[in-house]
DNA sequence: CATGAATGAGGTTTCATTCAT
DNA sequence: TATGAATGAAACCTCATTCAT
């Protein structure tokens, strides 16, 4: 029997570990020497889990992906309230949250010239707007939103709403409390009712 | 005298360089070779012109924004349809804008986690405010925009679908040609009216 | 004694298994995992059987040789066209013989800096001109070969005959059909008559 | 003006450092470390004048061919004599040109699972027979070979017969003296008058 | 006997920066 | 002002070997 290990949970914590290394320093200038210090393990060890650097910081942010997708499977959008909730689960609210739209968008900005990358991005914005879409139809059939309104316009538009005041929010922390933030998406959400 | 202004001139045909670079293969692949031979001379060269490699990147956003204040200097915001083909002229419409953007977006990922950066990127933001907060002033004397209008946040909320689109639009430029953009930007303006 | 035989057995499968892998790839490029995948194993399971990766080396050199010597035991060479088919017997003929003659290759060639692995060629080089030597001894015993001949000579002018070749021929196998080879060997041995 | 050295020249000493190395420890333990002490650079300053390790040692063996090629430049062959002292020149005689040898030895087995080592390999060899097939038809044409000799078969016996003595001539130099080298020499080109 | 995770030293490769010319 | 060779540190990556299970 070998040294029991679960695989899979193994990967998922040296790519947590990955995720706070670059949150803090950029992909720039992630070493693997960082992530091993912060994962508590030596750079070797990264191999046996990811071929390459590349394949460390790709997979990282799969990761953390899939944790907001966890954290967010349990929140049903039934009223234009519940979007406003849902999208400001979206925002840099917190260290935490901070911390993983720093990694986002040094991810996307990794994939304006990294094929890899890229494909991954643009996968999981797929998602992103399928899952949008489904939310305002299900207002729209409520009558919460009008008839006349093109979700997909309008998904788009929450979306670069969204990726536009987190980054402006990560630039300049102080200026975007939570309040401001909720603010601009109330703004924006007017429009719909 | 003329030597200065070859110098400087020079200093811009090199930040110009690192610009097509950096568009190409991003800041975190940037190598001062890369940018030597897109200039044409030597990494020796650059060594007279930038003190490091991080003074280029910065001076390259520079004049990167120095460009296009010049380029937006003959633009006056009289009218709403004035502040919308304002705003187009920031989105990644054409191959030339297309790079500029990225290497913004390049630049803002760098901020994240350097100061230098941050400074320079915050310093062009407030610019960047400030302008927007004017031309939204002069249209709301006009009674284009109503007076109950808080024009600071709606400058912060075109700015952050101004990015968020820009940003769309350069990871996936295939689904965002310039008819899609102005629709996204028409759909915004339309609630100021 | 049922479990010795095993690990012996086993032990030869696992050479077997390195002698596939450095005829494919080297010696110089040549890595336990790929032993151990090769052979169905993990890289923990070789350190059983050989104390570290020369070890294996050497072992599967002799692997090859013994494999070899249980071929060539059935061979009786009582005359000069039984000496024909001995030396076309190492020859590069074949899938699998071209690929023992790649090991031998480079197992020569890291004798050439490694003294361990020049004891084992001396020894075996030792053999193989001992056995040639008798073999011309029987047949000038017989008159095939004149009396007046240096058979310690034409062995060894016969081996360099056959490792040239040999060499010539796994290195452009195209060029080095059995025909070939045949006419070489017989063009060689057509002196000693 | 740059520090001013000879390009050419200096991948020449670089590669002849190289070559040193190898014929010491062999391809298989070549440390590019190694070389730049044997050169007295570092391993940065190889890069300046090759890629990677690989293209240094095709470098290093093409560099070995070509200083044989000027020494060889100035023998001509008109008699079986002079094809003697051809011969003889090939093979590991003295210091200098065992580890040439020793050089070439590990090439061949690198070019046996590289394939761009296979190339340059391959091209060599093409030059090496057809120089020799020259030699032999000057040598048919003045009577001394007779007319009925294949002399594509004999130059390929020729070569067969150089490079299996050179092999085992530096596996076991002590035995391989120059007097018996020349022997074997002297007993193959015996066939040909 | 077997596993395979982990180690950690060692090597290649990269590249900003320096500097003699 | 310009060159580009050289440096040397730093980083990635490889992989034989160890060892807990």
């Amino acid at each position: 029997m070998p040294r029991i290990v679960d695989h899979d949970k193994r990967r998922e914590e040296l790519a947590e570990a990955a995720c706070k290394v670059i949150a803090k320093i950029g992909v720039g200038n992630l070493r693997l020497m960082d992530v091993a210090r912060q994962a508590g393990c030596t750079t070797g060890t990264l191999q046996h889990y990811f071929p390459n650097k590349q394949a460390l910081v790709i997979a990282s942010v799969t990761y953390l992906t899939e944790r907001l997708e966890k954290n967010l499977k349990n929140l049903h959008v039934a009223s234009l309230d519940d979007l406003r909730a849902y999208l400001l689960e979206m925002l840099p609210i917190g260290r935490r949250r901070s911390a993983d739209v720093v990694v986002w968008l040094n991810f996307w900005t990794m994939a304006l010239t990294d094929k890899d990358a890229r494909a991954v991005q643009s996968e999981s914005h797929k998602i992103w707007v399928r899952r949008l879409c489904e939310y305002l139809e299900t207002l729209q059939a409520q009558g919460e939103i009008s008839s006349k309104t093109d979700l997909l316009q309008e998904a788009e538009a929450i979306i670069a709403l969204v990726d536009g005041l987190a980054m402006r929010a990560v630039l300049d922390p102080k200026e975007w409390p939570k309040s401001r933030l909720s603010e601009q998406v109330d703004l924006h959400l007017e429009r719909l009712r």
